[in-house]
DNA sequence: CTAATTGCAAACGTTTTGCAGCGTT
DNA sequence: AACGCTGCAAAACGTTTGCAATTAG
């Protein structure tokens, strides 16, 4: 994988956390500030290589992949009212993985996705309690 | 929600599990032969409306959505290998609800989807051990 | 030099939609 | 008769791909 200044300004962006968990349209938009001639294709063309070469995850959620820079084991909750993408570090890894090893499997990877009310939205709805 | 030749086909098509976790795509060709006239959108049309209404799930595996007849709560494991959606019972729920609701968010369904070989491609490759 | 990478545009697969007519109630 | 549903075809959407030109090693 040679350099090129589009992946590594798609990485930097995508890692800043800046844009939360973008999809590819999203990055396109963002990306152009700082390289104005960038195509969508490249940009779907690195997303795709940087989750190739284990930099980004990928989270295929609601139409548009997501892209998320955190690579360590956490989830996600997809809240119904704000659409937001919610981190949610759930301890079930180690439990999904025996469980499925017992069943005569062998899991490389996986991801949980939760739908429901997101904790800001619960809030906000709170003021009648 | 009236009722209509081609919903209950699809319905119970589906239902009977003969297509495992099938594709609008895939329902459309199997139905075809109760129902040779369907149209690709009424199958799309009554897929959604029958998520909607709660007679069946959908699960969001790898580019197009694939339906499931079976509304208990289990899982699943995309091959990486044959490429199958294999149904895992996986004892986990409880323990994720209740550490979302620690993180103040109120969870209204989840899917969990591995990927990792299955077994039967497990065992096909075990000829040497 | 050479091979990866780019921008562009066309193509792809999946899903949704507008519409006129048909079927159910 | 009213209104949901159908088939059809067009379009919307996210994504991939072919290509000639550019660029990094």
């Amino acid at each position: 994988m040679r350099h090129s200044r589009q992946r590594d300004e798609i990485l930097s962006l995508v890692r800043s956390g800046a844009l939360g968990h973008p999809t590819a349209q999203e990055v396109h938009d963002a990306v152009r500030k700082a390289c104005p001639a960038i195509s969508l294709g490249t940009v779907y063309r690195n997303l795709h290589q940087l989750v190739e070469a284990g930099e980004l995850a990928a989270l295929e959620t609601g139409g548009a992949l997501h892209y998320d820079w955190d690579l360590r084991p956490h989830h996600h909750l997809h809240c119904n009212r704000c659409g937001a993408l919610v981190d949610l570090p759930l301890d079930v890894g180690r439990s999904l993985r025996r469980q499925a090893q017992a069943q005569g499997h062998d899991i490389h990877a996986y991801d949980i996705t939760m739908r429901g009310l997101c904790s800001r939205c619960l809030t906000k709805s709170d003021k009648h309690s």
